[in-house]
DNA sequence: GTATAAACGAGACGGTACGTCAGGTCTTTCT
DNA sequence: AGAAAGACCTGACGTACCGTCTCGTTTATAC
């Protein structure tokens, strides 16, 4: 299942494969080679090598069937790195919503230890510099994420275990935000003690 | 006062401004140019319309000029934000610690909801792209702020306000990460109460 | 009538359109539709604004109608300017065979004044860059002029009133030549005294 | 000496270069590699193989440094097809006038059959689509021929020659359009014997 | 009637060249 | 010897058309 994100005067590949149009229909090959070819590209040189020209040489693509289907090198980006990503959260329970939320926040130290590390810290970033990547960026990693932990929060909350008049949101940000900020400020290591740390800290006053 | 931070290849601009060279000496307006330049490039056009050939032209000064003095666009941006920025900082002493670092949460707030706030977003988001540029700002604006909030914090224990067990490293990020993210993300606004109640959910807990 | 001209490797429109074929039958408005958008786009832009896209476009036609039907666009623009140009000649007959050449070259060179001067400049010049739009050209429109001049010539010879010896080809060039040349080089006006004193020139000599 | 032809926004090769400017000098190496580029390429592929990209390639030199220089593939045809043409024009004095023209004739024609005259034709069909060029070929090419001539005939009609009443103008082109009517329109060789004819119709009567 | 055949419009395809912009370097003259 | 100017090569940008190629649809003749 492919992006729901519809991005800048561009109807979404799908739309455009499925629906009955007249006229020839888009190369589905092309949409994966390119795709391919930006996430290569970047794993190689770099989010700098990353050109249009070069993703449409190595996807054996020309550049126009490239700007037919994205309007930018972002929008390229996303797709390329949120294809599977964005389904495969982490909704633990174990009966503790403290223990849950431990889980939660190892695995997503976890994961951004991983190679995923470096690319949502690209992503985070470069939506500084493009609002239509912020856009997307929000919609299809922070706030699925986002809502997970809601999620979890609002059960501790509902079984008794957290303070009812805990701001939600702000908690979410409370467990979530430290551990951006060190993936992008860099000036302390992301370790699973960290994460225990963190939720330990945050999370401790918090209690019913 | 300039910068210590050493930048790639390149003698800072007071050593060579000051000593007795032989030659024509730099000329000092021209520095001042090249980073108002920068600054206001910046501030009309964002980020990307930040060209060396735009900096010097709008400086009135030769494009080797910028080079011989910079070597990268990044360092230009580092000096041009820092140059007064970097000193301010707050460093309340109210008897409460809670009430310290609230304050000092507050004005961290609300200086990232002025103009500053855009420029810092940038900053961090373009270390992403130039470990060069990252480690500068990590020395001149992160660490600066993390040690004031040690400091706070250290105090808040040694008073007995605080918990010694708890991890001073952890418990900074645990204060600043959610306001960066908050920044970044856009997800969320950036308001005082934001700060009160992220710092009553962190330090619920925390005191002894 | 339609062009008897063969061009590259494709079937003249009225064969394939009054043939008893299988299969729908070409759209004869469609022809008429292409080439009006070929006149209008070269008669508002110049020569290259007529793009294959552009006529496909205008004429409310898929570009591979187009291709169909015409090789390449030099075939087009002939087909589009000779539609009912071609069959209109004069062929004066005064009794005197100097005046029934003036009248020609009068009516040459008033006819070279109006709209289809820059075409046939244009098309004489877009000859020097596609041999079968050069051909064509020939075909359709220099060699019945010059044969037309020829028949008068050769009654005057007969009449006795031209020199025997006179070589015909060369005569009617010399008649001819000056005024594609005043017509592409623009160095000197193309009145009908140019005409008048061009034919007095290039006569006087030549009559028995 | 170089072309005294002005082009479109652009100031001459020489005044930029012989000028005491500040600012690295035009390299006159890089100027005579383009030329001699452009004549290569027309050469071998013919005029639409003339592409900027490929003259620059050719050249060993960046677009820029082409688009610096000229500001349409027009001129630099111009530039590189006059370079040393110009100049060499014949004036011929056997004592008699017809003689003279005779010779001037049969020189032209025997330059248009050698590889000029390819060059020519596409000149004067450019000049279709481009007004500064055909202005540029009309200074450079026609008008010094269209001078050469006229003295000729004019010392003629000096010397009693031909006769007093004659229009120069239109004898020239009553002597020139011929040639390049069949230079263009190649519906007849372009030999020696037709000049010899032409100039044989066209002067006779025209003696005093 | 039901194939079969061809033309239709639409529009995607891989390409080439366009003219522009910025990069970072190099080479002048001027101060 | 530094400053300012500006030319140099490189390489990517985003656009326009090229001529070809599917598509799904329409309109004929032929079985």
């Amino acid at each position: 299942m492919s992006s729901k994100i519809s991005v800048k005067g561009e109807e979404s590949f799908d739309a455009v494969c499925e629906a009955k149009h007249p006229g020839r229909p888009r190369c589905p090959v092309a949409h994966q080679n390119i795709l391919k070819a930006a996430r290569e590209l970047v794993e190689e040189g770099g989010f700098d090598c990353l050109t249009i020209e070069g993703i449409a040489a190595r996807a054996g693509v020309g550049k126009t069937t490239v700007y037919r289907r994205w309007p930018n090198k972002a929008s390229i980006v996303m797709d390329a790195f949120f294809e599977e990503v964005s389904s495969r959260t982490s909704f633990p329970d174990t009966g503790s919503a403290r223990e849950d939320i431990r889980l939660q926040m190892r695995q997503f130290v976890a994961e951004l230890n991983g190679p995923l590390g470096c690319k949502i810290s690209l992503l985070l970033a470069n939506g500084q510099f493009d609002e239509e990547m912020a856009e997307a960026f929000r919609a299809r990693w922070i706030e699925p994420r986002r809502s997970e932990a809601q999620l979890v929060i609002k059960r501790g909350i509902e079984r008794g275990e957290i303070r009812r008049e805990v701001d939600v949101d702000v908690l979410v940000d409370a467990l979530y935000g430290p551990v951006y900020f060190r993936l992008l400020g860099e000036h302390a290591p992301l370790t699973e003690t960290f994460a225990d740390t963190l939720v330990e800290i945050v999370m401790s006053g918090l209690e019913g």
